[in-house]
RNA sequence: GCCGAGGUGGCGGAAUGGCAGACGCGACGGACUUAAAAUCCGUUGGGGGCUAACCUCGUGAGGGUUCGAGUCCCUCCCUCGGCACCA
């Protein structure tokens, strides 16, 4: 019988199902692991992208669980969202229908891959049980004051119909779905005050995170250190600037507001009038990427109106222009053309004074050729002159303070959290308004608010819950009166912003979490899925447990303690995209040569953490592999040579030195190299097979072998396990433990250079001593062909490596 | 522009400052076969050398540190990712 995977993977899977071998029991009392891979999104049929993210993650889950811990592996499905809603619109199908049809799809699939997942947990976040939660945590966020209403300049997408988050607008300013341009819109809209954690944010303190994710959410935070410094008008009213270069102030020779400045419309003198208006009105124009191009010339328009610099007492003319923004510290700059790269170009356009007030070292008092940005000495600074501008900053600062015109202050470029998307597939917002008690919260023994099902779901720029009197009328909690509902549903980023909690206690109905299972389970100890999340999932779900926190609902920092960002796999070395054409469908491989094999050669590939190109060409070789193993496991050798124990004694080396690094790489996600360490030591017993067959060193690694192959290849180890007379299951053996001693060479290969070169390779005594190593090197016959007549000058040993022979002459 | 990751045979890739190219694919040669597939054995970085010993060049380019550099440092080139008029 050779190895069928078609045969004997439907059979251990229809098994191991029966049995439950995967349930996760709560009582169980192991020490927990909880092993999250990022919960996949709804789309449609799995591609082996999911297999490349859920398959590596789910043999290190299933490695944990043969090191003796209790393992929480769940899986479930982000069910919400635009992608679901504009699918169904295009087959004039239902998005609930799209989505549970391809939950139903995505699951028979997920089943073929032969996880480790206790299917009794699966969530699917656009089901009521679910989305009744995420409302209740909309509730508390509310109650927390964390959740508000607010008027604000927000991303629109004409394509969409909907408001988009920061986060969901790319570089080139358009949508990350559908990559129409993104324009502005002032809306009403509700925000998470995520910005109020921005400091805790910044800091990862007991998290196990790649450097790489750190960097990028502190890049999006954005914090920066300065100064708000107020400038007086004629009238006597002030306005604020925020600076982070206070040693700069003597320096500014004009003021610049965005455009949308309050202050704007009050200021501007008659005759500036028109053209402020224009002005205003083509930055409106603008997309949001055009105005923040750097690559565009400046612009600006004077309105007419004076600032008084307070410091140096001048006055100095207030521009607009569209590169100040209204959203980012007080929407006013102090401009410096002597020293800001910005204000500089602005200078030399508009014809503003340059003053220069901090001196480069050997500066001769002459015009600057560009802006100087960095450190030197103050001048033309009145009573700060001489200071080195660094310390200037804080001497300037503790002046303003002083005086009561200005203070230190922190600016972030992270602002608050949008999360009301005009459209239909997703959680409603459990909120009332009412003409008599204003805005209401719907009452938590309300809930679920239902998503209506015969909704009108076209996009038309407002909710299409709008449109259904059914929903929108309703009945004021506080005073009995009619209300209506709150008609945008929320971003699906609040869906999954909690579904780690959930998979603690899936069916519990007293809440989203039950809180004793919460605090066995949580938090994640290992979580893993793509990078793209880095400043969105990963940023909220941050917020997230902190916010809850601090309402009291768990009590951790953190909700994953361990994070690793897979890579991108790729096919004709571009990203698979229905649109291009080139997904990779699993199941033609899965029904043809088996899903260890494709499990297999996804781990084989490279790097977790690079992801890489698929390309089926090499696929073979796992499928070679794992025939060769099952040919070593259960044939008896064709001519059987006696054992001595020269060939046990190696056959429990290579086992135990194989045990050792396979152990390791599995932890460190090295899993390319832990399947080349495993075909080594099949390459290895192929060669000894001869002589050891038979013997209990043989028996052994074969033993040990499978059990090393179980989370890799599941299916494949059962049968084996079987095939060699184990009992079921393999999958609730301990992992292999080695044995240092017998994990040790004790022969090594010395290495001896002449001058750094390979000049012969000897077979030593790991322990050889430092004398006896030289003396075997230096009585080397090619050794003394590159050192006769020459003089050695230095003698180098690495113990149980190498001996470095310096010679001169 | 700033920050980060990376650049190694025909290909995917391996290598705590110590044998560069593990492991796999592909290719070539051989065994088995009527034949093919499958399987097994061998060879496989370039150049030289009796296809021997061995020598030599070689990890994007150029310098440097070191007994010794793919690995550390400096300068530069290329690819990918993030941020980008953030005051």
């Amino acid at each position: 019988m050779t190895y069928d995977p078609l045969q004997i993977e439907p059979k251990w899977q229809a098994k191991w199902e029966a049995d439950g071998l995967y349930k996760v029991a709560d009582d169980d009392p192991r020490p927990k692991w909880y092993g999250l891979t990022m919960f996949p999104y709804t789309s449609g049929d799995l591609h082996v992208g999911h297999w490349y993210a859920m398959g590596p993650s789910d043999v290190h889950a299933r490695f944990k669980r043969m090191q003796g811990y209790n393992v929480l592996h769940p899986v479930g499905f982000d069910a919400f969202g635009l992608p679901a809603e504009n699918a169904a619109i295009k087959r004039s199908i239902h998005p609930k229908k799209w989505t549970l049809d391809n939950v139903d799809n995505m699951r028979a699939q997920l089943k073929t891959m032969g996880c480790c997942y206790d299917w009794d947990r699966e969530i699917i976040t656009c089901l009521p049980d679910y989305y009744r939660w995420t409302q209740w945590f909309f509730l508390k966020l509310y109650e927390a004051g964390l959740a508000y209403k607010a008027k604000a300049s927000v991303n629109w997408c004409p394509e969409c119909q909907t408001v988009l988050a920061n986060e969901q607008v790319l570089d080139n300013g358009t949508c990350e779905r559908c990559n129409t341009t993104v324009i502005k819109k002032d809306l009403e809209q509700w925000f998470f005050r995520i910005t109020k954690y921005a400091e805790e944010l910044l800091t990862f303190d007991n998290i196990d995170w790649p450097e790489r994710v750190k960097l990028m959410q502190k890049n999006w935070i954005g914090k920066s250190v300065g100064t708000e410094l107020t400038f007086g008008l004629e009238d006597g009213r002030d306005f604020t600037v925020f600076t982070t270069r206070p040693d700069t102030v003597f320096g500014v020779t004009f003021v610049v507001f965005a455009p949308e400045h309050p202050l704007v419309q009050e200021l501007t003198t008659n005759g500036q009038k028109v053209e402020v208006e224009a002005y205003i009105e083509a930055t409106k124009k603008q997309t949001e990427i055009e105005r923040l191009s750097s690559e565009q010339e400046k612009s600006g328009v004077f309105t007419g109106a004076y600032a008084i610099n307070k410091l140096s007492g001048q006055k100095v003319p207030i521009w607009i222009a569209d590169y100040v923004l209204m959203s980012y510290g007080s929407g006013a700059v102090m401009a410096v053309p002597a020293h800001d790269t910005r204000d500089y170009a602005m200078a030399k356009k508009y014809g503003f004074k340059i003053k220069t007030v901090i001196a480069p070292d050997g500066y001769d008092g002459g015009a600057l050729e560009q802006a100087y940005t960095e450190p030197g000495t103050m001048v033309n600074s009145g009573q700060f002159d001489g200071q080195p501008s660094t310390q200037g900053k804080e001497s300037i600062s503790d002046f303003v303070e002083s005086k009561g015109w200005g203070k230190r202050a922190i600016s972030y470029r992270l602002r608050d959290w949008l999360i009301s998307r005009q459209r239909y597939w997703g959680a409603p917002i459990p909120m009332l308004y009412c003409p008599k008690c204003g805005t209401v919260p719907v009452p938590e023994t309300d809930l679920p608010v239902l998503l209506p099902e015969d909704a009108e779901f076209r996009p038309t720029g407002e909710s299409p819950l709008t449109y259904n009197d059914d929903f929108v009328n309703e009945t004021c909690p506080k005073c009995g009166g009619v209300a209506k509902r709150e008609t945008d549903t929320m971003d699906t980023f609040m869906c999954s912003s909690w579904y780690m909690y959930r998979y603690a206690s899936p069916q519990y109905d007293k809440g989203p979490f039950d809180p004793a299972l919460l605090k066995k389970w949580l938090p994640v100890d290992m979580y893993t899925g793509g990078i793209e999340h880095a400043n969105m999932h990963l940023l909220y779900s941050r917020f997230f447990a902190k916010a809850i926190r601090d309402i009291g609902l768990v009590d951790f920092d953190e909700p994953f303690t361990r994070l690793f960002n897979q890579g991108i796999i790729l096919h004709e070395h571009q990203k698979m995209s229905k649109s291009r054409g080139n997904v990779v469908n699993p199941d033609d491989y899965v029904n043809t040569i088996g899903a260890d094999t494709v499990r297999t050669y996804l781990m084989f590939i490279g790097p977790w953490e690079l992801g890489g190109n698929w390309d089926d060409s090499g696929i073979n070789g796992m499928l070679r592999w794992l025939k060769r193993i099952w040919n070593l496991a259960l044939e008896a050798p064709a001519k059987k040579a006696s054992a001595d124990e020269k060939t046990t004694k190696e056959v429990r080396h290579w086992t135990h030195k194989t045990i050792k690094i396979v152990t390791n790489d599995i932890e460190r996600m090295r899993f390319n190299v832990m399947l080349a360490a495993l075909m080594e030591f099949t390459n290895y017993l192929g060669k000894a097979k001869n002589a050891a067959f038979d013997t209990d060193a043989w028996r052994e690694a074969i033993e040990d072998l499978i059990l090393m192959l179980a989370p890799t290849t599941p299916h494949f180890a059962e049968e084996l396990w079987q095939r060699i007379g184990k009992p079921y299951s393999v999958h609730n053996q301990p992992f292999p433990t080695y044995d240092e001693k017998l994990a040790a060479e004790d022969e090594i290969t010395l290495i001896v250079q002449i001058n750094g070169k390979v000049r012969a390779k000897l077979t030593a005594p790991a322990s050889i001593p430092e004398d006896e190593a030289l003396e075997m090197a230096l009585s080397d016959d090619n050794v003394k062909v590159h050192t006769n007549g020459k003089t050695i000058v230095k003698k180098v040993y690495v113990p149980g490596k190498l001996v470095n022979i310096v010679v001169k002459g």
